[in-house]
RNA sequence: GUGGGAUUAGCUCAGUUGGUUAGAGCACUGGUUUGUGGUGCCGGGGGUCGCGGGUUCGAAUCCCGUAUCUCACCCCA
Protein backbone atom coordinates (compact mmCIF):
# COMPACT_ATOMS: atom_id res chain seq x y z
CA UNK A 1 0.00 0.00 0.00
CA UNK A 2 1.06 3.75 -0.89
CA UNK A 3 1.00 5.84 2.23
CA UNK A 4 1.50 9.56 2.31
CA UNK A 5 4.58 11.08 2.90
CA UNK A 6 6.33 11.59 6.84
CA UNK A 7 4.83 14.86 7.90
CA UNK A 8 1.82 15.13 5.31
CA UNK A 9 -1.45 14.94 6.36
CA UNK A 10 -4.98 13.96 4.79
CA UNK A 11 -7.90 16.18 6.01
CA UNK A 12 -11.11 14.64 5.95
CA UNK A 13 -14.43 15.86 7.72
CA UNK A 14 -14.94 17.10 10.56
CA UNK A 15 -11.05 18.30 10.61
CA UNK A 16 -11.60 19.80 6.89
CA UNK A 17 -14.83 21.39 8.39
CA UNK A 18 -12.60 22.85 10.56
CA UNK A 19 -10.48 24.31 8.09
CA UNK A 20 -13.07 25.41 5.96
CA UNK A 21 -14.32 26.96 8.72
CA UNK A 22 -11.38 28.68 9.97
CA UNK A 23 -10.74 30.40 6.19
CA UNK A 24 -14.25 31.66 6.15
CA UNK A 25 -13.88 33.17 9.89
CA UNK A 26 -10.48 34.83 8.92
CA UNK A 27 -11.47 35.85 5.33
CA UNK A 28 -14.74 37.54 6.89
CA UNK A 29 -12.01 39.93 9.39
CA UNK A 30 -8.94 39.90 6.66
CA UNK A 31 -12.12 41.76 4.81
CA UNK A 32 -13.15 44.27 7.37
CA UNK A 33 -9.36 45.69 7.65
CA UNK A 34 -9.43 46.08 3.99
CA UNK A 35 -7.38 43.34 2.99
CA UNK A 36 -7.91 41.78 -0.44
CA UNK A 37 -7.14 38.13 -1.51
CA UNK A 38 -3.47 37.19 -3.03
CA UNK A 39 -2.22 33.75 -4.47
CA UNK A 40 1.11 32.57 -4.94
CA UNK A 41 2.99 30.05 -6.48
CA UNK A 42 3.95 27.35 -4.12
CA UNK A 43 7.45 26.77 -5.98
CA UNK A 44 9.75 29.42 -6.41
CA UNK A 45 13.51 29.94 -7.42
CA UNK A 46 15.84 29.04 -3.82
CA UNK A 47 17.31 32.16 -4.14
CA UNK A 48 14.27 34.29 -3.23
CA UNK A 49 14.45 32.23 0.27
CA UNK A 50 17.88 32.69 1.01
CA UNK A 51 17.70 36.09 0.58
CA UNK A 52 14.82 37.07 2.62
CA UNK A 53 14.25 34.45 5.19
CA UNK A 54 17.82 34.32 5.38
CA UNK A 55 20.85 31.57 5.24
CA UNK A 56 21.89 31.87 8.61
CA UNK A 57 17.85 30.43 9.48
CA UNK A 58 17.37 26.53 10.19
CA UNK A 59 14.40 27.06 7.55
CA UNK A 60 16.88 27.57 4.78
CA UNK A 61 19.86 25.83 6.43
CA UNK A 62 17.97 22.31 6.28
CA UNK A 63 14.42 22.58 6.01
CA UNK A 64 14.15 23.42 2.95
CA UNK A 65 12.44 21.11 -0.05
CA UNK A 66 15.46 22.06 -3.03
CA UNK A 67 16.04 20.91 -5.90
CA UNK A 68 16.85 21.60 -9.80
CA UNK A 69 13.81 21.31 -12.04
CA UNK A 70 13.76 19.91 -15.45
CA UNK A 71 14.67 23.45 -16.97
CA UNK A 72 17.85 23.01 -14.67
CA UNK A 73 16.55 26.04 -12.25
CA UNK A 74 16.90 26.00 -8.68
CA UNK A 75 13.77 25.94 -7.45
CA UNK A 76 12.15 25.03 -3.80
CA UNK A 77 9.13 24.32 -2.25
CA UNK A 78 7.62 27.92 -0.46
CA UNK A 79 8.77 26.96 3.17
CA UNK A 80 6.95 30.41 4.04
CA UNK A 81 4.75 33.43 2.65
CA UNK A 82 5.86 36.09 3.10
CA UNK A 83 9.09 36.17 0.70
CA UNK A 84 6.14 35.13 -1.94
CA UNK A 85 3.86 38.15 -1.60
CA UNK A 86 6.71 40.55 -1.84
CA UNK A 87 8.53 38.77 -4.63
CA UNK A 88 4.91 39.49 -6.57
CA UNK A 89 4.46 42.88 -5.05
CA UNK A 90 7.88 44.15 -6.34
CA UNK A 91 7.61 42.18 -9.80
CA UNK A 92 3.45 44.09 -10.56
CA UNK A 93 6.06 47.42 -9.27
CA UNK A 94 3.48 47.95 -6.67
CA UNK A 95 6.82 49.68 -4.63
CA UNK A 96 6.71 52.01 -7.30
CA UNK A 97 3.13 52.65 -7.76
CA UNK A 98 3.34 53.57 -3.87
CA UNK A 99 0.22 54.04 -1.67
CA UNK A 100 -1.01 51.17 0.73
CA UNK A 101 -1.37 47.36 -0.34
CA UNK A 102 -2.69 45.14 2.04
CA UNK A 103 -3.13 41.48 1.27
CA UNK A 104 -4.19 38.01 3.04
CA UNK A 105 -3.33 34.94 1.36
CA UNK A 106 -3.81 31.06 2.16
CA UNK A 107 -2.20 27.86 1.62
CA UNK A 108 0.40 24.65 1.92
CA UNK A 109 4.04 25.99 3.30
CA UNK A 110 6.79 22.86 3.23
CA UNK A 111 9.49 22.37 5.89
CA UNK A 112 11.19 19.06 6.28
CA UNK A 113 11.51 18.84 9.87
CA UNK A 114 11.08 16.07 12.18
CA UNK A 115 7.28 15.91 13.00
CA UNK A 116 5.74 15.50 15.85
CA UNK A 117 2.18 17.46 16.91
CA UNK A 118 1.72 20.72 15.50
CA UNK A 119 4.87 20.53 12.99
CA UNK A 120 4.50 18.85 10.02
CA UNK A 121 6.31 18.95 7.10
CA UNK A 122 3.49 20.30 5.04
CA UNK A 123 1.21 22.67 6.96
CA UNK A 124 -1.07 25.74 6.50
CA UNK A 125 -0.66 29.31 7.01
CA UNK A 126 -3.41 31.79 6.95
CA UNK A 127 -1.12 35.27 6.43
CA UNK A 128 -1.62 38.82 5.99
CA UNK A 129 0.69 41.78 4.52
CA UNK A 130 0.82 44.53 4.97
CA UNK A 131 3.03 47.33 2.50
CA UNK A 132 3.66 51.10 2.61
CA UNK A 133 2.56 52.11 6.28
CA UNK A 134 5.78 53.02 8.62
CA UNK A 135 3.69 53.64 11.40
CA UNK A 136 3.60 51.11 14.45
CA UNK A 137 -0.44 51.79 14.44
CA UNK A 138 -0.20 49.29 11.36
CA UNK A 139 1.26 46.99 13.76
CA UNK A 140 -1.59 47.40 16.04
CA UNK A 141 -3.94 47.21 13.70
CA UNK A 142 -2.59 43.40 12.82
CA UNK A 143 -2.30 42.38 16.35
CA UNK A 144 -6.10 43.50 16.60
CA UNK A 145 -7.36 41.69 13.55
CA UNK A 146 -5.56 38.69 14.87
CA UNK A 147 -7.31 39.18 18.52
CA UNK A 148 -10.54 39.16 16.01
CA UNK A 149 -9.75 36.26 14.50
CA UNK A 150 -8.86 34.31 17.70
CA UNK A 151 -11.88 35.27 19.58
CA UNK A 152 -14.42 34.62 16.88
CA UNK A 153 -13.11 31.36 16.88
CA UNK A 154 -13.15 30.67 20.83
CA UNK A 155 -9.94 30.60 21.32
CA UNK A 156 -7.22 31.42 24.05
CA UNK A 157 -3.82 32.43 23.84
CA UNK A 158 -1.39 34.61 25.22
CA UNK A 159 0.32 37.74 23.78
CA UNK A 160 4.30 38.55 23.33
CA UNK A 161 5.56 41.51 21.89
CA UNK A 162 9.36 42.58 21.25
CA UNK A 163 11.44 45.42 19.31
CA UNK A 164 14.18 44.09 17.37
CA UNK A 165 15.42 47.34 16.61
CA UNK A 166 16.10 49.04 13.47
CA UNK A 167 19.33 49.36 11.05
CA UNK A 168 20.31 52.15 13.46
CA UNK A 169 20.58 50.68 16.42
CA UNK A 170 19.92 46.85 15.73
CA UNK A 171 23.97 46.61 14.31
CA UNK A 172 25.37 48.31 16.99
CA UNK A 173 23.52 46.15 19.46
CA UNK A 174 25.12 43.23 17.59
CA UNK A 175 28.41 43.86 18.03
CA UNK A 176 27.89 44.69 21.69
CA UNK A 177 26.28 41.25 21.82
CA UNK A 178 29.36 39.58 20.22
CA UNK A 179 31.67 41.41 22.09
CA UNK A 180 30.40 40.51 24.73
CA UNK A 181 29.78 36.56 23.52
CA UNK A 182 33.71 36.61 22.98
CA UNK A 183 34.51 37.30 26.59
CA UNK A 184 32.50 34.41 28.12
CA UNK A 185 33.42 31.98 24.71
CA UNK A 186 34.98 28.93 26.87
CA UNK A 187 31.58 28.69 28.97
CA UNK A 188 28.28 29.18 27.05
CA UNK A 189 27.01 25.88 25.37
CA UNK A 190 28.07 24.42 21.32
CA UNK A 191 24.69 25.55 20.29
CA UNK A 192 25.13 29.42 21.29
CA UNK A 193 29.05 29.40 19.78
CA UNK A 194 27.55 28.44 16.30
CA UNK A 195 24.72 30.75 17.11
CA UNK A 196 27.34 33.91 17.59
CA UNK A 197 28.67 33.23 14.08
CA UNK A 198 25.38 32.73 12.29
CA UNK A 199 22.28 34.77 14.32
CA UNK A 200 23.61 36.24 17.68
CA UNK A 201 20.39 36.92 18.61
CA UNK A 202 19.26 33.78 19.20
CA UNK A 203 21.11 33.23 21.77
CA UNK A 204 18.99 35.13 23.98
CA UNK A 205 16.43 32.23 23.46
CA UNK A 206 19.17 29.22 24.68
CA UNK A 207 17.49 27.10 26.95
CA UNK A 208 20.22 26.09 28.66
CA UNK A 209 20.78 27.21 32.46
CA UNK A 210 24.46 27.78 32.43
CA UNK A 211 24.22 30.38 29.70
CA UNK A 212 21.15 31.94 31.11
CA UNK A 213 23.25 32.77 33.97
CA UNK A 214 25.93 34.31 32.09
CA UNK A 215 23.30 36.44 29.46
CA UNK A 216 21.87 37.66 32.49
CA UNK A 217 24.32 39.98 32.08
CA UNK A 218 24.83 40.53 28.90
CA UNK A 219 23.89 43.67 27.15
CA UNK A 220 19.80 43.87 26.67
CA UNK A 221 18.58 44.82 23.59
CA UNK A 222 15.49 47.17 24.94
CA UNK A 223 18.18 49.42 26.24
CA UNK A 224 20.01 49.68 23.27
CA UNK A 225 17.13 51.02 21.42
CA UNK A 226 17.25 54.08 18.87
CA UNK A 227 15.40 56.89 19.72
CA UNK A 228 12.44 56.28 16.95
CA UNK A 229 12.42 52.12 17.99
CA UNK A 230 11.65 53.26 21.57
CA UNK A 231 9.53 55.87 21.35
CA UNK A 232 7.41 53.38 18.45
CA UNK A 233 7.32 50.17 20.61
CA UNK A 234 5.89 52.88 23.69
CA UNK A 235 2.95 53.87 21.33
CA UNK A 236 2.69 50.27 20.36
CA UNK A 237 2.24 49.30 24.06
CA UNK A 238 0.01 52.53 24.98
CA UNK A 239 -2.47 51.49 22.02
CA UNK A 240 -2.61 47.85 23.06
CA UNK A 241 -3.41 49.14 26.33
CA UNK A 242 -5.91 51.19 25.33
CA UNK A 243 -7.66 48.57 23.19
CA UNK A 244 -7.65 46.73 26.65
CA UNK A 245 -5.28 44.16 24.64
CA UNK A 246 -3.34 41.81 26.99
CA UNK A 247 0.20 41.78 26.09
CA UNK A 248 3.41 40.78 28.10
CA UNK A 249 7.12 42.33 26.83
CA UNK A 250 9.42 39.53 26.26
CA UNK A 251 12.93 40.37 25.54
CA UNK A 252 13.87 36.90 24.61
CA UNK A 253 11.08 36.59 21.58
CA UNK A 254 13.68 36.44 18.85
CA UNK A 255 12.23 36.03 15.20
CA UNK A 256 13.83 33.07 13.43
CA UNK A 257 13.42 34.77 10.02
CA UNK A 258 16.17 37.22 9.34
CA UNK A 259 13.72 39.53 7.76
CA UNK A 260 12.24 40.85 10.87
CA UNK A 261 12.66 44.59 12.98
CA UNK A 262 11.01 46.32 15.17
CA UNK A 263 7.88 45.24 15.85
CA UNK A 264 7.78 41.41 16.95
CA UNK A 265 4.78 39.86 18.25
CA UNK A 266 3.97 36.17 18.66
CA UNK A 267 0.62 34.32 20.00
CA UNK A 268 1.25 31.17 22.23
CA UNK A 269 -1.56 28.55 23.32
CA UNK A 270 -0.78 26.82 26.30
CA UNK A 271 -2.95 23.53 25.38
CA UNK A 272 -1.66 22.41 22.16
CA UNK A 273 1.72 21.03 23.49
CA UNK A 274 5.15 22.05 23.01
CA UNK A 275 4.43 23.35 19.49
CA UNK A 276 3.15 26.29 21.04
CA UNK A 277 3.29 29.40 19.10
CA UNK A 278 -0.10 30.02 17.19
CA UNK A 279 0.56 32.89 15.03
CA UNK A 280 3.59 35.26 14.47
CA UNK A 281 5.10 38.05 12.84
CA UNK A 282 6.18 41.42 13.06
CA UNK A 283 7.96 44.29 10.98
CA UNK A 284 10.08 43.83 8.05
CA UNK A 285 10.99 47.83 6.58
CA UNK A 286 13.88 46.14 4.60
CA UNK A 287 12.69 43.76 3.13
CA UNK A 288 11.40 45.49 0.01
CA UNK A 289 14.72 46.83 -0.80
CA UNK A 290 16.46 43.21 0.23
CA UNK A 291 14.58 42.19 -3.05
CA UNK A 292 15.47 44.78 -5.39
CA UNK A 293 12.00 47.07 -4.78
CA UNK A 294 12.28 50.39 -3.17
CA UNK A 295 11.98 50.95 0.15
CA UNK A 296 8.85 50.13 1.00
CA UNK A 297 7.42 49.85 5.11
CA UNK A 298 5.37 46.23 5.60
CA UNK A 299 4.46 44.54 8.41
CA UNK A 300 2.53 41.02 8.68
CA UNK A 301 1.87 37.91 10.28
CA UNK A 302 1.15 34.43 9.99
CA UNK A 303 -1.07 31.98 11.55
CA UNK A 304 -0.39 28.06 11.81
CA UNK A 305 -3.51 26.44 10.62
CA UNK A 306 -3.01 23.29 12.00
CA UNK A 307 -1.51 24.13 15.48
CA UNK A 308 -5.57 26.14 16.26
CA UNK A 309 -7.43 23.48 14.28
CA UNK A 310 -8.10 21.52 17.65
CA UNK A 311 -8.85 23.92 19.74
CA UNK A 312 -11.57 25.66 17.20
CA UNK A 313 -14.90 26.08 18.95
CA UNK A 314 -17.32 25.32 16.04
CA UNK A 315 -20.93 26.14 16.54
CA UNK A 316 -23.19 23.30 17.24
CA UNK A 317 -24.43 21.21 14.37
CA UNK A 318 -27.86 22.14 12.99
CA UNK A 319 -30.11 19.41 11.70
CA UNK A 320 -30.52 20.49 7.90
CA UNK A 321 -31.33 20.06 4.10
CA UNK A 322 -33.72 16.79 3.11
CA UNK A 323 -33.93 13.05 3.15
CA UNK A 324 -35.76 11.59 0.42
CA UNK A 325 -37.00 8.08 -0.04
CA UNK A 326 -39.30 5.87 -1.64
CA UNK A 327 -40.56 2.76 -0.18
CA UNK A 328 -40.81 1.05 -3.64
CA UNK A 329 -39.01 0.60 -6.92
CA UNK A 330 -41.78 2.66 -9.18
CA UNK A 331 -41.25 5.29 -6.23
CA UNK A 332 -37.62 5.67 -7.46
CA UNK A 333 -38.11 8.10 -10.47
CA UNK A 334 -40.06 10.40 -8.23
CA UNK A 335 -38.14 11.03 -5.64
CA UNK A 336 -34.96 11.67 -8.31
CA UNK A 337 -37.38 14.14 -9.59
CA UNK A 338 -37.86 15.61 -6.35
CA UNK A 339 -34.56 15.85 -5.49
CA UNK A 340 -33.45 17.79 -8.52
CA UNK A 341 -36.12 20.38 -7.95
CA UNK A 342 -35.47 20.98 -3.86
CA UNK A 343 -31.58 20.86 -4.72
CA UNK A 344 -32.29 24.64 -6.27
CA UNK A 345 -32.11 25.41 -2.75
CA UNK A 346 -31.68 23.35 -0.27
CA UNK A 347 -28.93 20.07 1.15
CA UNK A 348 -30.31 16.66 -0.03
CA UNK A 349 -29.67 13.33 0.22
CA UNK A 350 -31.37 10.77 -1.55
CA UNK A 351 -31.53 6.87 -0.57
CA UNK A 352 -31.78 4.83 -3.50
CA UNK A 353 -32.58 1.66 -1.97
CA UNK A 354 -35.92 1.45 -1.25
CA UNK A 355 -37.07 0.52 2.65
CA UNK A 356 -39.53 0.60 4.96
CA UNK A 357 -40.78 3.87 6.46
CA UNK A 358 -39.13 2.97 9.60
CA UNK A 359 -36.09 2.56 8.17
CA UNK A 360 -36.00 5.69 6.27
CA UNK A 361 -36.51 7.87 9.26
CA UNK A 362 -33.96 5.94 11.00
CA UNK A 363 -31.88 7.03 7.96
CA UNK A 364 -32.99 10.61 7.66
CA UNK A 365 -31.55 11.20 11.64
CA UNK A 366 -28.13 9.34 10.85
CA UNK A 367 -27.55 11.79 8.14
CA UNK A 368 -28.92 14.65 10.49
CA UNK A 369 -31.56 15.97 8.16
CA UNK A 370 -33.77 18.67 9.31
CA UNK A 371 -36.69 17.06 6.85
CA UNK A 372 -37.77 13.27 6.04
CA UNK A 373 -39.86 12.72 2.81
CA UNK A 374 -40.87 9.87 1.99
CA UNK A 375 -42.80 8.46 -1.45
CA UNK A 376 -45.09 5.48 -0.57
CA UNK A 377 -47.65 3.49 -2.56
CA UNK A 378 -50.33 5.70 -1.48
CA UNK A 379 -48.32 8.62 -2.32
CA UNK A 380 -47.42 7.67 -5.65
CA UNK A 381 -51.03 6.94 -6.36
CA UNK A 382 -52.03 10.27 -5.07
CA UNK A 383 -49.04 12.39 -6.96
CA UNK A 384 -47.83 13.52 -3.34
CA UNK A 385 -45.14 13.47 -0.79
CA UNK A 386 -45.40 12.28 2.87
CA UNK A 387 -42.60 15.12 4.74
CA UNK A 388 -42.04 15.56 8.66
CA UNK A 389 -39.86 18.03 10.08
CA UNK A 390 -37.50 15.69 12.33
CA UNK A 391 -36.95 18.94 14.84
CA UNK A 392 -40.32 20.66 15.47
CA UNK A 393 -41.88 16.92 14.91
CA UNK A 394 -45.16 18.08 12.37
CA UNK A 395 -45.86 16.41 9.55
CA UNK A 396 -48.00 16.75 6.10
CA UNK A 397 -48.78 14.61 2.94
CA UNK A 398 -48.45 17.69 -0.13
CA UNK A 399 -48.78 17.40 -3.89
CA UNK A 400 -45.55 16.46 -5.42
CA UNK A 401 -45.67 19.27 -7.87
CA UNK A 402 -45.71 21.88 -4.62
CA UNK A 403 -43.10 20.04 -3.03
C1' G B 1 19.50 16.10 13.41
C1' U B 2 19.61 13.71 19.09
C1' G B 3 17.17 10.79 22.93
C1' G B 4 12.55 8.19 25.04
C1' G B 5 7.52 5.80 24.33
C1' A B 6 3.94 3.56 21.13
C1' U B 7 1.95 0.52 16.84
C1' U B 8 -3.72 -5.63 17.81
C1' A B 9 -11.01 -4.81 13.74
C1' G B 10 -13.02 1.61 10.59
C1' C B 11 -12.27 4.04 15.95
C1' U B 12 -10.88 3.48 21.41
C1' C B 13 -8.52 -0.38 23.59
C1' A B 14 -8.13 -5.73 26.33
C1' G B 15 -5.05 -9.94 25.39
C1' U B 16 -2.70 -13.54 32.12
C1' U B 17 4.58 -16.80 32.95
C1' G B 18 5.27 -17.61 24.75
C1' G B 19 0.37 -22.68 24.12
C1' U B 20 -5.82 -24.51 20.33
C1' U B 21 -10.19 -21.27 15.43
C1' A B 22 -7.09 -13.23 18.70
C1' G B 23 -11.63 -10.45 22.11
C1' A B 24 -14.85 -6.04 23.96
C1' G B 25 -17.30 -1.36 23.36
C1' C B 26 -18.48 2.06 19.63
C1' A B 27 -19.10 2.37 14.28
C1' C B 28 -20.94 -0.22 9.79
C1' U B 29 -24.74 -3.63 7.90
C1' G B 30 -29.34 -6.78 7.97
C1' G B 31 -33.72 -8.09 10.48
C1' U B 32 -37.25 -6.75 14.26
C1' U B 33 -44.22 -9.88 10.54
C1' U B 34 -45.73 -5.24 6.32
C1' G B 35 -46.37 3.60 7.59
C1' U B 36 -43.42 7.18 12.62
C1' G B 37 -36.52 8.54 13.90
C1' G B 38 -32.72 9.98 17.13
C1' U B 39 -32.89 6.05 22.87
C1' G B 40 -35.40 -1.29 22.44
C1' C B 41 -34.21 -6.44 20.88
C1' C B 42 -31.68 -10.26 17.71
C1' G B 43 -28.15 -11.29 13.97
C1' G B 44 -23.95 -10.32 10.34
C1' G B 45 -19.49 -8.75 7.91
C1' G B 46 -14.68 -7.06 9.09
C1' G B 47 -7.94 -8.45 11.75
C1' U B 48 -1.44 -11.48 6.92
C1' C B 49 -1.69 -8.46 15.62
C1' G B 50 2.70 -1.77 11.31
C1' C B 51 6.39 -4.21 7.90
C1' G B 52 10.90 -7.61 7.39
C1' G B 53 14.02 -11.03 9.64
C1' G B 54 15.47 -14.23 13.95
C1' U B 55 14.86 -17.57 18.51
C1' U B 56 11.28 -21.72 19.51
C1' C B 57 7.82 -27.88 18.77
C1' G B 58 4.83 -23.28 19.01
C1' A B 59 5.32 -15.85 18.77
C1' A B 60 0.32 -10.56 19.18
C1' U B 61 3.64 -11.99 23.41
C1' C B 62 11.05 -12.75 23.41
C1' C B 63 15.39 -10.55 20.16
C1' C B 64 17.23 -7.49 15.85
C1' G B 65 16.18 -4.21 11.88
C1' U B 66 12.79 -0.83 9.50
C1' A B 67 8.44 2.51 8.75
C1' U B 68 5.01 5.69 10.92
C1' C B 69 2.94 8.27 15.05
C1' U B 70 4.04 10.51 19.62
C1' C B 71 6.97 13.12 23.86
C1' A B 72 11.33 15.99 25.03
C1' C B 73 15.49 18.65 22.71
C1' C B 74 15.99 21.73 18.44
C1' C B 75 13.11 25.00 15.49
C1' C B 76 8.92 27.62 14.27
C1' A B 77 3.27 28.73 12.37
Amino acid sequence: MIQSLRGMNDMFAPDAERFEYFIETATTIAKRYGFTYFEAPLLEETALFKRSVGESSDIVGKEMYQFIDKGENDVCLRPEGTAGVVRAFIQKKLDKQGGIHRFFYHGPMFRYERPQKGRLREFHQFGIESFGVASVVEDVSLIMMLVDILDALGIGYKLEINSLGDQNCMPEYRTKLVSFLDCHDDKICADCQRRKATNPIRVLDCKNGDCQLIYAEAPKLMQNLCEGCESDFTLLKELLDESQIAYEVNTHLVRGLDYYSKTAFEFVSDEIGSQSAIAGGGRYDRLVEFLDGKETPAVGFAIGIERLLELIKMPEPKRNGYYIGTMDEEGLPLIMKAAQAKRKSDKVIVEYKSKNFKNHLKGADKVNARYCAIIGENERNDGTIWVKDLEVKTEETIPLNSF
